[in-house]
DNA sequence: GCCTATTGTGTACAGTCGTACACTTAAATT
DNA sequence: AATTTAAGTGTACGACTGTACACAATAGGC
């Protein structure tokens, strides 16, 4: 069987399959870009990402059918970024005494270094296009068992029933996500500010990890 | 002093102010009708607006200057229902052993009573405009605040700091915000859903307060 | 009772939108 | 080498947008 695309890609030597995927991979960059300059998904306009994308509006139809179809992959990208979030913080280590801590700090350089894919989450998680929403839901509920299950798997809180467990990696992740727009509408270079959030958010992961060490399953 | 305005409002005998007043009314009525068909506040139109509102394009102007400013009239009304809520739930009565499944079935009541309001802030909280994003974080954060003044009236955890009160409140109310927007997207008539949600919900709060209860302050 | 300020109407315009249709170009298939 | 398929272009159209301007009606102050 013999390589149809040889091994060091000239920028014109592309396959149709490997053009494609390349702008419409440029058109989820162009909504990204827009999104961050400020403006909301839902409030995107066709012809903008087009523009934006450097293509005639006509293009996008090519593939996507709509902005929500787009929305649909930015979602499955999404998707991605959370699991690859979950695969960082399992690396930071467990049961230290300062783990709560090294994980939001984690958390927040992951938020920043995917500052767009978070806005993106934060505003359409619970606004715009239904259909949007739901896809968004369902990346989070994933993530939530995804989490759980690492729970169960470096033995914290042993004696809790699987679904108390994922009743508070479901609080855990809300508060997480809770944290995010006000990581990113934090002014940057502003290290008091960012501190005094931080060290909040720290303290509310560690009152709900202290809640779920009291729990007693009572159903 | 004689009352301008008899007792007894005929329909069309209203003074300049208050006919100004009805249709200011009308224009956020008409927001959040079009809120309520699924609609995002973000993406409403002026002229949408207007139409909803039974009036011409143009008289919009009397009232706002731009969607936005609208936008801010809307959350002072939120403003004004969360406070109600805090006033209801403190007629809860405090300290059974059943306190939380009663409170969490007052906000549930009362979510579903003041439907259209709590879908705009959902949406609007972390999406959209930016003026509007920090108007509602900043009634949110006044929320907070009385509730952990509540809190302190009622001698719930008396021996914990101001800071960490607030924090703790913080996360109450932001697992209570990520509860809405659950609420408002279950269909209606589903008895058993909303049962799981609900239950998903007490355990929650339930978790967070043991958590503060076993607060220790650290700093 | 007249004058004025204010609320709402009617018309108009330039800009943007989604999308239909016919086209070019070039890769893939035959 | 000829043909088919698919990505991207160019033009066009009707619908909708925000807003400017001139105007009508009428409540409130003189």
């Amino acid at each position: 069987m013999k390589e149809t695309t040889p091994a060091s890609k000239r920028k014109d030597s592309l396959s149709r399959t490997e053009r494609k995927d390349l702008t419409r991979a440029s058109l989820l960059q162009a909504a990204l870009a827009l999104i961050g300059e400020g403006r909301s998904f839902t409030s995107l306009a066709l012809r903008e990402i087009a523009r934006e994308a450097g293509m005639v509006p006509n293009a996008f139809y090519r593939h996507f059918r709509n902005t929500d179809e787009l929305g649909l992959a930015l979602v499955e990208e999404v998707g991605i970024t959370l699991r690859r979030l979950l695969r960082e913080a399992r690396q930071v280590g467990v049961a230290q005494s300062e783990m709560v801590r090294r994980s939001v700090q984690v958390y927040h350089e992951y938020v920043k270094q995917n500052r767009l894919l978070f806005l993106f989450i934060s505003s359409e998680r619970s606004g715009g296009s239904r259909i949007l929403r739901l896809a968004i839901r369902n990346e989070v509920t994933h993530f939530t068992n995804e989490m759980a299950q690492d729970f169960r798997r470096i033995g914290a809180y042993p004696e809790m029933p699987t679904s108390s467990l994922q009743m508070v990696c479901g609080l855990i992740v809300t508060t997480m996500l809770a944290a995010a727009p006000e990581m990113l509408d934090l002014p940057p270079e502003q290290p008091l500010l960012e501190a005094e959030m931080t060290e909040n958010f720290v303290q509310q992961l560690r009152i709900v990890l202290l809640g779920a060490a009291g729990w007693k399953a009572q159903d």
